[in-house]
RNA sequence: UGGGGUAUAGCCAAGUGGUAAGGCACCGGUUUUUGGUAUCGGCAUUCCCAGGUUCGAGUCCUGGUACCCCAGCCA
């Protein structure tokens, strides 16, 4: 395990410390089961916090094995992805990664023994009559005509499934359980049924592949696996996966724990509808920097220790229905980056100044820290010039008093700088402000002026010297806190027009050579990360990871 | 009375009979060459509701209520 966590205490942390000193466990072994269709998020993520922590707080081990039961649906493109995801979140699993896939013949073997045992057969109803059959919620269900079929015929039946003897819906082998159970999960559930679909790690091999029921907890069993974590929705599969292992002969017999799934405001964490958005080309693809999925997250510029932190803030528990506020997201990232990140000055909708006191051609070095509080961040060179930009929302020609920016006749410091003041508003024939003539007070450097205090601050980058720079600017992909509430509602309905906007600003020179991930604090405006993909030295391109909080525009709105 | 779960502040969440942790958000003070950060303080007389047991209940009992999951040959 390569990350050192240190993450709270939970029920199932708990109940784990407490078997291990009642001694009915020794090592403890989880596992991290995904299916490869599709690209992981912040769901995941916590599923992965979560199994990956356990096993390193508890000197255990974690597997990472593909739950590939489905052809149909998966692909090796999402095996790669989720392997770099869980890699990037810094979690090493143990040994090879594992399939599901890898347990096909013992699997089979298993199948074959329940046969034998009278415990499974070869049902040759379709899926209508199969549904029709296994009853209601409130209703038990029928057995099935074929159910009484011998144990030799049931054999012959699921060999030649094998085979491919059969076309895909004619048969299906069934555990044979209790057609009126209450739990529906134990109403004869379907182990195998036929696929005549190649597999992307075994090919051609088989015709019949497993459900989900009968090939989890014996891949669990067979890999030594102690707990078992998975979502609530499970829990009443649980009667189930113990059923298998009890009626087979499984090498242990490891333990179902189900905990609730995260729900974040203002996003869908379905891998369906994410899907659904990446097909539709509402976004740029999985790793959109506006999708909570672990790649889109990394490309928006969020570090893989703000996503663990924030998994341990949120916790572990069976409360369901819950719905965590993105405020807490956002928290975990600004206080990463507020101590990690760069700092950088840059402007995003500029104006021009002119300071009136400078010579033309004057130029002037200020050598400043890379981060306030870091010496190990080292310094950065910013060169101040007659012409400057500014900020358009850091100057207003009819300011309150509250604002300590510049207004006519008013002081600011420039970040790093000097103070200056504002002698004159140049206006075009339309009457925007396009200009603003500014002195500077030379006696100002690291030093207060003389008999006033000057309150505001604003960032600014010298004309000439301004590198020209490609921001993405990200809102949420959503209006609405909960967009897949009203079932009778297209969560599509609920999509923001402006997730996303691009502007063109200025930065300081020490932008030039941004590599690509490389976090920055454009100062007073937000967190920023050079593009994975698209920031090369000729065309700089930064993601908006997420802003400053801005004291200011909350006053604003309270009057 | 189909089965299985869950209810603690705006949000997440500790708490397992001894008098309601923590985090986020929010509000206010201080500091500040980022209206950021940091820092200090405030923020549940009460734990879904109603009864009961007990010297004592968020914790135990009884009865309600609300919400979530299950009728894929998905996982």
């Amino acid at each position: 395990m390569s990350t050192e966590t240190q993450s709270a205490p939970n029920f199932v942390l708990n109940q784990i410390r407490e078997e291990l000193e009642a001694g009915r466990a020794e090592k403890v072994v989880t596992r991290f089961p995904p299916e490869p269709n599709g690209f992981l998020h912040i769901g995941h993520a916590k599923s992965i916090c979560l199994n990956f922590g356990l096993a390193q707080q508890l000197g255990g081990d974690c597997h990472l094995r593909f739950d590939d039961t489905n052809p149909a649906k998966e692909e090796q493109a999402y095996i790669d992805a989720i392997k770099e995801d869980v890699e990037w979140l810094g979690f090493e699993w143990a040994g090879k990664v594992r399939f599901a896939s890898d347990y096909f013949d013992q699997l089979y073997a298993w199948a074959q023994h329940l046969v034998r045992e009278g415990k499974a057969y070869v049902d040759d109803l379709s899926p209508d009559e199969i549904r029709e059959y296994r009853g209601t919620l409130r209703e038990p269900g029928r057995p099935s005509p074929y159910r009484e079929r011998s144990s030799e015929e049931n054999l012959d039946l699921l060999e030649r499934m094998r085979k491919g003897e059969f076309g895909e819906s004619e048969k299906v082998l069934r555990a044979r359980i209790d057609m009126a159970a209450p739990n529906i999960n134990l109403r004869d559930p379907i182990l195998y049924r036929i696929r005549h679909a190649s597999h992307h790690q075994t090919g051609d091999k088989w015709k019949i592949y497993p459900s989900y029921d009968f090939t989890h907890g014996q891949s669990d069993a067979l890999e030594g696996v102690t707990h078992s974590i998975c979502t609530l929705e499970f829990e009443d599969h649980r009667p189930l996966y113990e059923w298998f292992l009890a009626n087979l002969p499984v090498p242990c017999t490891p333990r179902q724990i189900e905990f609730a799934r995260l729900n974040l405001d203002y996003t869908v964490t379905s891998k369906r509808k994410l899907k659904l958005l990446v097909d539709q080309g509402v976004v740029n693809g999985w790793d959109d920097p506006r999708m909570p999925t672990i790649s889109g997250m990394r490309r928006r510029g969020y570090t893989s220790a703000s996503i663990r932190k924030f998994c341990d803030m949120v916790g572990v528990s069976r409360a369901d229905g819950g719905m965590v506020e993105l405020g807490m997201l956002n928290h975990a990232i600004r206080s990463d980056l507020e101590d990690n990140a760069l700092r950088a000055m840059c402007v995003l909708n500029p104006l021009k100044v002119v300071l009136t006191n400078l010579p033309e051609g004057h130029e002037e070095l200020f050598e400043v820290p890379g981060h306030p509080a870091r010496d190990d961040m080292g310094t950065r060179q910013v060169p101040l010039t007659r012409e400057l930009w500014i900020d358009a929302e850091d100057f207003m020609e009819d300011a309150p008093k509250k604002f300590f920016r510049l207004a006519p006749e008013k002081e600011v410091r420039l970040r790093n700088g000097y103070v200056i003041r504002c002698d004159e508003v140049i206006k075009d024939e339309a009457g925007e402000v396009i200009e603003l003539r500014c002195s500077v007070d030379l006696d100002t450097l690291g030093k207060n002026p003389e008999g006033r205090k000057v309150k505001g601050v604003i960032h600014w980058v010298s004309a000439v010297h301004a590198v020209p720079i490609e921001v993405r600017q990200y809102e949420n992909l959503f209006l609405e806190a909960e967009p897949d509430r009203d079932k009778d509602v297209d969560f599509l309905d609920h999509l923001n027009p402006e997730s996303l906007s691009v502007v063109q600003g200025y930065g300081e020179p020490s932008l030039r050579n941004a590599e690509p991930e490389t976090r920055y604090q454009f100062e007073r405006i937000g967190y920023f990360v050079a593009d994975r993909h698209d920031c090369t030295s000729g065309a700089l391109v930064f993601n908006r990871t997420v802003s400053l909080k801005d004291g200011w525009a909350k006053a604003q709105k309270k009057g």
